[in-house]
DNA sequence: CTTTTAATTAACCAATAAGAACATTTTGTG
DNA sequence: CACAAAATGTTCTTATTGGTTAATTAAAAG
């Protein structure tokens, strides 16, 4: 974090000074939810001061819908740096699962601001009009592997691939989201770099034995 | 909600109004998260006033504690209350997994809650003493129904009973923590009767793929 | 080189919310 | 029935916080 040098004269930066907002938002809203967030320890911990945040985005409410938006991009930016077509369906949908569970854990802050306008019935969010479009991608792209997958017979057909995406991010948000309570419950076990590992590889397992066709327990 | 009438002469309650002051504290807590949550908004939904909220809970954090424990003692006495000796084991753990997944939903405060203390980063439950207690129950069922499986051949060996527990409480969780988000981002199919009637069996498919022996995904 | 507009600083304000003080009533006990 | 202890009602205070106002400087336009 660059701290400016708060001296009578200065430079102007507009969009840096925007994105250090945000960049600061993040932590804080991502930390202690919105009404727990402080639009002055925001301001403190920027290199600008509370009146910026004021200017340019209006109110508490307009940062918070900001930095939920841009968290979301950069998150959905990450999620789909990934080239699936030349593998097999089978192992493209397991670099999904991978890449989503690591994903949501390097995003820590993302996943836990998510969590908090979960808290807030996502009434923010809901209500933001760029947030399918933001979105769909993802959904898309589940749906492109497994239609590969049911094509090359790997995969069974009939099923949802909604819900798929959804297992895909059930255990790579619970992993990050409940992590604190899990732990305090149960030991930290599961959060050490093995304990990682094993989550994660089951989480592949649990996933592909969902849509390999082969698989079929009653 | 009783709505006790504000006369200048009442009747003395203690354990009443404590728990009414709980009920309502579960509700305000889990909506707004703590730092969202005010302690006058609380004492308006009570039948009594803020003072006794000073009274019997000392300030906003020593409600807090005592509502997040109260609400998982509750939540564990739910869970448990199932008799899991007389089935097989593939069967008893279908039902943790069924039981796990409709009492979150059913648990909607407390699950909220907790996502809310995850938020604060489990500041509270980390220091409640009695916490570990509460929640070894929960692990030590897994591990009978687990230890049951291995003996009779039904599940592999050499799995954690742990990690299989977070497997059953990640779709149970996730499902109520994050259905705003991801309604609002590829709407609400999944949530209606049905779509959780095929999240349930799939969550109950998936974790049954983990432990029985004659899986072998590599 | 002046004028206008955008970016930034610094000091201020009104509302809110946690909690304290003080007063009163109920209830159990000798 | 007297009296102390527990329970409850009422009012006030103080710190914090979201948001504003006024003044200042940097850059862009003519």
């Amino acid at each position: 974090m660059v701290t400016k040098p708060k001296s009578r004269t200065w430079k102007q930066n507009p969009e840096a000074v925007r994105q250090n907002i945000l960049d600061v938002a993040l932590v804080e809203f991502s930390e202690r939810g919105f009404d727990g967030a402080r639009v002055n320890h925001i301001a403190e911990m920027t290199s600008t001061s509370k009146r910026m945040i004021y200017y340019y985005f209006g109110d508490k409410t307009g940062l918070y819908r900001s930095t939920l938006l841009a968290a979301y991009e950069n998150a959905k930016a990450m999620d789909h740096d990934l080239a699936l077509n030349q593998l097999t369906p089978t192992e493209a949908l397991k670099q999904l699962v991978v890449k989503t569970f690591n994903n949501r854990s390097a995003l820590n802050d993302f996943t836990r601001l998510v969590a908090g306008e979960n808290l807030r019935r996502g009434e923010c969010v809901k209500h933001l009009p760029e947030f399918k479009e933001i979105n769909r991608p993802t959904l898309e792209l589940m749906q492109a592997v497994y239609g590969r997958g049911v094509e090359t017979g790997e995969f069974k057909a009939g099923l949802d691939p909604l819900a798929l995406l959804w297992f895909v991010l059930a255990p790579a948000t619970f992993n990050v989201s409940n992590q604190h309570s899990f732990a305090a419950a149960w030991g930290d076990q599961l959060h050490t770099e093995t304990g990682q590992q094993m989550l994660c590889d089951m989480a592949v397992r649990s996933v592909l034995s969902l849509v390999l066709a082969e698989n079929d327990n009653e």
